[in-house]
DNA sequence: TTGTAAGCGTTATCAT
DNA sequence: ATGATAACGCTTACAA
């Protein structure tokens, strides 16, 4: 491999001048710039950036840490990250948790041996508190959080509407005229999932409808979890459910074709994340999306320009067939009718 | 940020020590190196690896570049070199080109400058030959091709059975009865497609049925092109089609069904890559699994024991609805009945 | 405008 | 078993 020092010396000068050169320092005659720049070229150069990151201190790689990569909602939110950290002359370090919390601090700790520039990260359901995060990340690395967040971590944050979202999610349930919902919430160690139980809540109390915790399906998250509640809460009476999950959603709908419930006429569902999969279905599900693309591209410019805050992306009610028995539609949230332009 | 210089002075002894007690170096004192350790948690020393990689001249980086991060396909595929790299104590610093050259071309360059160990891609549509990767990526470099693949760059190679996979796919139509078999052809650029058309072919003449090039749909990748070349398929008096690709069979599905078109009574279609969305669609769709998962991990590996050969990852045929109008399926591929495992 | 020299943090090769 | 020293390739005061 082809270094300046080599250029230096085909050239009868000193490597300080060709990196000069090659920055595009305003200290080096036009002359031997051109100079420097054709013989580069020409023996093939190509600057070694762990040299300079390690001279300068810095990196241009950014780490993203994800639960699972391929995860439509992730892999999205990664591919926004990257558009815009790419532009701006960063590339991107991914590592996967599964979920786990060893694997969680073995990616935080491996990222700063790197010295990244910064870590985008969500977290992993098995990681309950930001203890151990603290003492990994400390000052030296900035940490951008997204979709699952520690509040009590400093530094950006990037979340869903979740409250919202789910508020507006069960309020279209009740205006259906569905009278007893369920939800499957999830897990109460991420927030997300315990500020969408607030907003299914809040949507229940204000419509005058009990909120009644055995209607509550805890730890739902993949399919055969879904599948599971949807049998408890139909045997508890239950006429709709609201997911905080795409694929716990396709799992309780798993269940209730299985057992000869009609959708939606017997039985109304919504779930959050507008995975490609849920347009397609039939019945089609009703979703809420939540832009994770947009996402990314938040988490990413929220590092670029050094913010600290938390940004809310709204989430937008794609009403579909799994929700949808009554034709008229009179809505205060923005969306779109049986959605279909995923891959388009 | 604590290096091993801070660790020596604290326990006045020289660099040069810690480097090798930290390393686990038998040319160490059993009690200097127990020292050694406990400062080092201690004072919350984590090793730079960029130092480290500079020294030794190696990374334990690995680049992946695909096309498109978010396609479940490419998402697999990360995933299963992930899995086997991280075993092996490398991480992947992943780049997407948006099948376009240029930005492949970009890529590579940002991976050479990484000096990362290896690079791991899969080319994109806009990139048409391998002269420009040759130039860039010299005998420095290994690169491990894998689903798109170019056969003149010597290095390992992963690629699915692509004609194999179209020959019985195209073969289960015909058994099927159906009588005017078109296919999604994808792009000619790619070995991947041709291969598969070359496939296509061979099954409809080896069952005495005439290779008509009319009722071959180029360029046909994503979901628009898909719809688009159904409705020229329909017009031609086609009554099945193979597809080289999901989301091209995912828009053909779209135009039968607006066109009034019953599946698979009146039209079959099956088609590659068994995305989660297939087995959800009604009629479900009947696919090509392409074990992605297994295609990354076995890249990963073909850089780990240095090998240079190309494997071939068979595909397996998932019959489901699309294209099953005789019930009795007497078939010698090896195939699972409307396979619904996804995300279970 | 260019050269000199030091240093980023680590490891490897000598000595001792 | 440990220390001294140099080097990986690059950047950057400072000096000339």
């Amino acid at each position: 491999m082809v270094t300046i020092t080599d250029i230096a010396r085909a050239l009868g000068i000193t490597p300080s001048t060709v990196s000069r050169a090659l920055a595009g320092s305003p200290r080096v005659k036009e002359k031997t710039r051109i100079a420097v720049e054709r013989k580069a070229l020409e023996m093939g150069y190509e600057r070694n950036v762990v040299a300079a990151n390690l001279r300068k201190g810095q990196s241009h790689i950014v780490g993203i840490i994800v639960p699972r990569i391929h995860r439509e909602f992730f892999s999205n939110i990664i591919g926004g990250a990257e558009s815009v950290l790419n532009q701006a002359g960063y590339n991107v370090l991914i590592c996967q948790t599964m979920e786990s919390k060893d694997s969680e601090i073995k990616a935080l700790k491996t990222l700063r041996n790197y010295r990244v520039a910064a870590v985008l990260i969500s977290h992993a359901i098995g990681s309950t508190d930001s203890r151990d995060i603290k003492e990994i990340i400390g000052k030296d690395i900035p940490i951008i959080q997204f979709d699952r967040v520690y509040p009590d971590l400093p530094g950006a944050k990037v979340v869903g509407a979740n409250c919202d979202g789910a508020y507006f999610a069960t309020k279209h349930l009740i205006q259906q005229g569905y009278k007893r919902i369920g939800t499957l919430a999830g897990y109460m160690s991420s927030l997300a999932f315990v500020e969408r139980l607030a907003g299914y809540r809040l949507a229940l109390e204000s419509a005058g409808l009990p909120y009644d915790n055995s209607l509550v399906f805890y730890d739902t998250l993949v399919r055969d979890q879904g599948y599971e509640a949807a049998k408890k809460a139909l045997a508890s009476g239950c006429d709709a459910l609201f997911s905080a999950g795409a694929f716990s959603a396709l799992g309780a709908v798993d269940y209730l074709k299985e057992a000869g419930v009609r959708i939606p006429e017997d039985f109304g569902i919504v779930c959050t994340s507008n995975e490609g999969f849920t347009s397609l279905m039939t019945p089609s599900l009703s979703t809420l999306e939540q832009h994770p693309f947009e996402m990314g591209q938040a988490a990413a410019k929220a590092f670029l320009e050094n913010r600290a805050d938390t940004q809310v992306i709204p989430m937008e009610l794609h009403i579909r067939q799994s929700s949808q028995r009554i034709q008229q539609e009179e809505f205060s949230c923005n969306h779109l009718l049986n959605n279909n332009q995923w891959q388009k």
